[in-house]
DNA sequence: CAAATCGAGATTGTATACAAATTGGCGCAG
DNA sequence: CTGCGCCAATTTGTATACAATCTCGATTTG
């Protein structure tokens, strides 16, 4: 192991502040897959992220390196930085040797999940409400128009992946950075654990839940927004059975090709 | 792009839960880094991190993936692996076709960090008190002696180093896996807020406030506990100067081999 | 003399080759 | 027929080679 000789540290600067003009975000909210390079890499990481997050990949289905590769076009090398990345979001569970796996939550960590959001969103919703601006109440409405056209069209992959979406963009309009990366991480894992543990035939009709809450903010009312959506979560949470194991695989190909 | 030809789908389950037996703990709380493969990118995960926790390293220094590899006897791959993860915790950034740097956190992400820590610690705390086990607080105790003795032994980067482990030691106690990573990351983020801004002499002399926390711990108060650690966060904001830039780079080898 | 340009060196991005580990089947013994 | 152990095939782990990009100094030009 040579230890010396290491010859650099040169005055090479980085372009201050750790957010020096990031790109344009590709359908996410803010700054999804922090600590991805590559282009290629973080359009693997979205796409599979995306099939997680509206159920077209099951718990427990196993995500191979190779086809992976041959799916997007990539070699082993940004599939494995793409995995490494979901893994670290928690929505894919990596073991040594043996591959990746869709995370297939417990119920003890699912009662974990909402447990943080319910001590993190209603105040987020709160600040929210203190803070956005004309142009996120519009962008608000806007999603909310898609998620019910999406329930009432039938789309229920698509329904699935909206209303965790505007989850995100509550945290988002509260402009708080770091604790909405959180909510975003929190929001992905509970799609898994919908997936898993929902009980009701009316998935997502959370829509009127949703809607009361941009209107709360809309009015600027922190305290009704905090308690909408505490409501909320407390609802969601009660539309899981949290009792018995889970189950689940899914097709590989198809689910990734077709979204 | 062949995208053809995906055979697989096979029925090898991943073995449950998501945690089936995970190693023992490399000197960090639980599950440091996930995401990580193979011990040897955890390895220089774990040095880089705790250079970076003690100070050893300081913001806007450069890490080039040679030097490291070189440093550690691995080759850029497994650096790659590492820096990476780093990345994803908010430690480091990197900047595509330039490299990794040690973050550098502008004022207003210092107070988003502070902000997320009143609203998550003070309930970690809380909760805590409630479900300590007689372990816990003895090695809650422990730490705590070991904190002092550092500083009582002028070992400065140790004893910034233990002072923000006993952050994640809190929040392990309550049992809420998740909140406690979402600690472990705004501790981390911290040691860079107070590397760039602290501006008191008396450096860590938290340690007062860290055990009277332990003691309200014991005793099976909660709120005391809520009310410690929430005193003992905004003090800490309090002795930060969050007006003006901040400087600083230092050298690579010397820091990573010297701890 | 200042400023822009070009090129050599260095550093990161990506693919591929090879090594190590795991899985699952097959054969054999009890 | 059941259970154990071994072997082959598949899959992941790691290193290395090559390509693309950036940095920075030297040179040239207005």
């Amino acid at each position: 192991m040579t230890v010396g000789g290491v010859k650099s540290a040169r005055s090479r600067a980085p372009s201050r502040g750790s957010d020096g003009g990031r790109a344009a975000d590709p359908g996410l909210g803010g700054r999804a897959g922090a600590g991805l390079r590559g282009a290629r890499a973080r359009a693997i990481y979205v796409s599979v992220l995306e099939a997680i997050l509206s159920n077209r990949l099951s718990p427990m289905t196993r995500l191979p390196e190779d086809d992976l590769g041959s799916i997007y076009g990539a070699s082993r090398t940004i599939v494995r930085s793409a995995l490494e990345a979901l893994a670290h979001d928690g929505v894919i569970v990596i073991e040594p040797n043996r591959g990746a796996f869709v995370a297939s939550p417990g119920t003890a960590e699912a009662r974990e999940v909402f447990d943080a959001r319910l001590l993190i969103e209603p105040q987020l919703a709160a600040r929210a409400a203190e803070r956005v601006s004309f142009a996120d109440i519009a962008a608000l409405r806007r999603h909310l128009d898609a998620e019910e056209a999406a329930v009432h069209g039938e789309r229920q992959q698509q329904a699935i992946l909206l209303s965790g979406r505007f989850h995100v963009l509550m945290a988002d309009a509260a402009g708080q950075v770091t604790l909405a990366r959180f909510v975003r991480e929190l929001v992905s894992r509970s799609s898994l654990i919908v997936a898993l543990y929902w009980r009701r035939r009316d998935a997502t009709c959370a829509c009127s839940a949703h809607r009361a809450l941009v209107e709360a903010l809309a009015a600027g009312r922190p305290e009704l927004a905090q308690q909408l959506m505490r409501d909320h979560l407390a609802e969601t949470l009660d539309g899981l059975d949290l009792t018995d194991p889970r189950q689940g695989v899914s097709d590989l190909s198809a689910a990734l090709t077709g979204g």
